[in-house]
DNA sequence: ACCATATTTCTGGAATTATCGAAATAACGT
DNA sequence: ACGTTATTTCGATAATTCCAGAAATATGGT
C-alpha cells in the first residue's frame, strides 16, 4: 500500500461517526448491517449517514450489496488488513527503526 | 485506548504531509529528527510543518525534546502500538465478528 | 400506474483545515 | 547585551469538511 493511499484510508477513518459506522459493520459480522439499521443505531440524520458511509466506500473499506430496497453495508476486512499492514511495516514497530540502523551501520 | 481517541489518531496520521512526517520520524529511530532537518526533507514552509507537527504531538503521536536551538522529534512508538491494537481488537479481524457472534449465542 | 419504503443527491451555511509569508520568540555563543 | 540560528505564532486566504432539511431516485408490492 502506497502512503497516500494509507492517508485515504486514515482519513476515512478519522472521524468519530465514520470509526463507529466502520465498528458497528465489523461488529455486525459477514451478514452486514442496513443503512437504515446503521442509522436506527447511530442516531444520525439520514443525509449524514449517507455521506459518511460514501466516504468509506470510496475509499474501499466499506462495500455495499443492494438487497431490494435496502443496502446492505459490509465492513472490507481486506483493505484493513492492508491498512494495518502499513502502518506496522512503516510507522509502527521499531523494525523500521533496527532496519534503518543497520542500514546506517 | 476510546473510540474518540482513536479517531483522533487516525485523523492526524490521514494526512499525507503527517504521515509523511511520521514515516519519517520513525525511519530516523531513537535518534529522532530536528525541524530543520525534516524541513530540509519534505521541503515544506516551516511554518506548514510546525503546525502538522503540532497536530501530531497533540495527541501523542510525536513528542519533542529540546537540544539548544534545536527541537528534536521523536515517534511515539507505544501510542502507534495502542493505536493499531484498537485497530486489530475492534475494527480489524474477524475476530470481533466472532466473538459478537458467540455473544449472541 | 401508483404507493410505500429506503437511500441518495442537492443545497447551503457554519466550522475547520491547509497553506504561506512575515513577525515574534527561544536558546545559545561571544 | 547582541547577533545568529531554529522554530513558532500571527494574520490572511482558499479550500475542505460537517451537518441536516428538502427534494429526488431506486426498488418492490399491489
Amino acid at each position: 500500500m502506497k502512503l497516500d493511499d494509507a492517508a485515504a484510508h486514515l482519513e476515512a477513518l478519522g472521524n468519530p461517526t465514520r470509526l463507529k459506522i466502520y465498528r458497528a459493520l465489523i461488529r455486525a459480522g459477514g451478514a452486514g448491517l442496513a443503512v437504515g439499521r446503521l442509522q436506527e443505531k447511530l442516531k444520525i440524520a439520514p443525509s449524514t449517514l449517507s455521506h459518511h458511509i460514501k466516504a468509506l466506500v470510496v475509499v474501499g473499506l466499506v462495500t455495499q450489496v443492494r438487497d431490494a430496497t435496502t443496502l446492505i453495508c459490509h465492513a472490507n476486512y481486506e483493505v484493513m488488513r492492508e491498512l494495518v499492514g502499513f502502518l506496522v511495516a512503516e510507522c509502527c514497530t521499531e523494525s523500521a527503526e533496527t532496519k534503518n540502523a543497520k542500514a546506517a551501520a
